[in-house]
DNA sequence: CGGATGACGGGTC
DNA sequence: AGACCCGCCATCC
């Protein structure tokens, strides 16, 4: 079954991954799932999984730049950096203190999960 | 069916 | 650094 709702799950799998007060990316998630061309598409995801309340943590996945470009999309505006906040992780201006240094290439990992 | 619209990213200026 | 363009592709209208 090689349809859209495989590639979510794939998403979902990455994102799980992600540890506590680390952050990772659109594209680089998009690149450990095999489709290094569809970053939005993770982005969309993303946005499915909050309106069919998946349990996953969406509000560590940010842009390249470290910018929460997904803020808007959660219950409250405020309520990805105060879950950010609340696991060690600063954020300024919608962009994530320490960008290069918190972030995690699910790529690196990728032998922990698929 | 065709154009617009994105939780994007790489490249250029 | 910041603005801009262009490729990408599922979905929407």
């Amino acid at each position: 079954m090689g349809d859209s709702n495989d590639f979510f799950e794939k998403v979902y799998a990455v994102v799980r991954q992600i540890p506590e007060g680390r952050v990772s990316s659109y594209g680089a998630i998009a690149k450990s799932v095999g489709a290094a061309k569809s970053a939005r598409m993770v982005g969309y995801a993303l946005h499915a999984s909050i309106q069919n309340g998946v349990d996953i943590p969406a509000h560590r996945v940010v842009n390249r730049n470290g910018l929460l470009t997904g803020k808007f999309h959660f219950f409250s505006d405020t309520l990805m950096e105060q879950m950010l906040h609340a696991e060690g992780v600063l954020v300024e201006n919608d962009r994530v203190v320490d960008f290069k240094r918190l972030f995690w290439n699910p790529s690196e990992h990728i032998n922990d999960l698929l």
